[in-house]
DNA sequence: GACGAAAACGAACGTTCGTGCTATTATCCG
DNA sequence: CGGATAATAGCACGAACGTTCGTTTTCGTC
């Protein structure tokens, strides 16, 4: 039916709106507008703002899961998948898959101090993702990639954190450093925990990806800006 | 005047309402009935919503100072200082002063799509805070606590990255582990650029600051939740 | 091409939003 | 104590909110 791609392309909007504007900033009169829809018409799809939240969740934890876990699962596991995840997830803001940063990101500081069914929705997603990093560490550490004192759970924790912590001083900050600071701690973490390989690879650093390699000694302070952009 | 206190009455409340629902959640009227005054009265004392927010930000940035950074500044300079800021900020989440988590974690990622004074306030105050971080990272390195190699930027990013991680778990998650694994996080970054000092103590690790030691082998998976509360 | 169903519309509902005014009450100071 | 000033309340406004309802348009099928 029609119905499907209209609602489709209503949640496609919703989703980017809400990255920017916060989901409770996703008003259903301006949704209408700027698709040149009626309220009236817009909301018969959904019946309830909450089902249009609920519903805006769960089209973008499906882009999310499209756009950064897929094709990261084309990578052999174990430690280069693991590597793959981390650089989709710091491209997927590079990209701007979502016009104002990581949406989950945003949704989960907006909806965290408030009771419902869109918090307990948003809380599922970023269970979920979080399994999904526990899960590719857990992998990493079988095929004997990582060190076996490793724990999944809190390596993960710290991954976590820095891809938030990117996505905070590039969209609040407008730091080009953004991603190097991210790309970098994680190389920095994981070379730490990373077990030699036992064919020929050159001891600590069996397989590099983020990009260039780098240590700790480049630039010194400040950090800043690209003042001006959007 | 009178009109000071009622200022700060309205200032304290909104503080702890926007770290909850966020800034524009806070509404006028919403703060006036649980102020059991008049919106208008409220009003007459900022005379724009947008000043109201300002005075927010400026309010919750001054009980920050207070909370975390102040006492934090009675630690000596250099290492102690700066483990000292860093469980000030712990402590500032796990003794709830604001009472929806971090007033400034919500505040960013609220306002980081758009444009205007509130959103410059609030960079302004993370600007602030991240160039105190950096100092403290930077004495510690004049002190020769830290290798001369650390870059103060980076390792101030990776110690906010790892404080908001920690506000994500709390308070979206109810991870009862939040704060340890920050912890752990942070004490396994910091040993890795510490230096040894040249009289007594012990090696590479000459101040141990964070509660208990600990190393990367306890615990397994998991990490759930302290579901319930709030 | 006609017909039933699905989709979109337009107008209106009661509320709440931020913001003006004008009165009334507290508070401070000489 | 009294008069000036600051603080608060009351009321009204236009706009936007989510939601409802009856009507009209569009679509898919025979």
């Amino acid at each position: 039916m029609k119905g499907q791609r209209t609602r489709a392309g209503i949640l496609d909007r919703a989703v980017n709106l809400a990255s920017v504007e916060g989901l409770e900033g996703v008003t259903i009169g301006r949704l209408a507008d700027e698709l040149s829809m009626s309220k009236s018409g817009l909301f018969a799809h959904f019946g309830s703002k909450e089902e249009l939240q609920l519903a805006t969740v769960e089209a973008a934890r499906d882009r999310f899961v499209e756009e950064v876990v897929r094709p990261a699962l084309g990578a052999p596991r174990g430690y280069p998948r693991l590597m793959a995840i981390c650089s989709s997830w710091l491209d997927y803001v590079r990209r701007e898959v979502f016009a104002g940063g990581c949406f989950f990101a945003a949704a989960s500081f907006e909806f965290d101090g408030r009771p419902g069914a869109v918090r307990d929705a948003i809380a599922a997603a970023m269970d979920e993702w979080m399994a999904t990093l526990e899960k590719a560490v857990l992998m990493a550490k079988d095929e004997g990639h990582l060190a076996p004192t490793i724990d999944p759970a809190q390596l993960a924790f710290e991954l976590n954190a820095l891809f938030f912590g990117a996505n905070f001083a590039w969209n609040l900050r407008h730091d080009e450093k953004a991603f190097d600071r991210a790309e970098r701690a994680i190389e920095q973490r994981l070379s730490a925990v990373v077990v030699a390989q036992k064919g020929r690879t050159r001891a600590t650093r069996p397989h590099r990806s983020l990009a260039h390699a780098r240590d700790d000694t480049t630039a010194t302070s400040s950090s800043r800006t690209r003042r001006g952009r959007r």
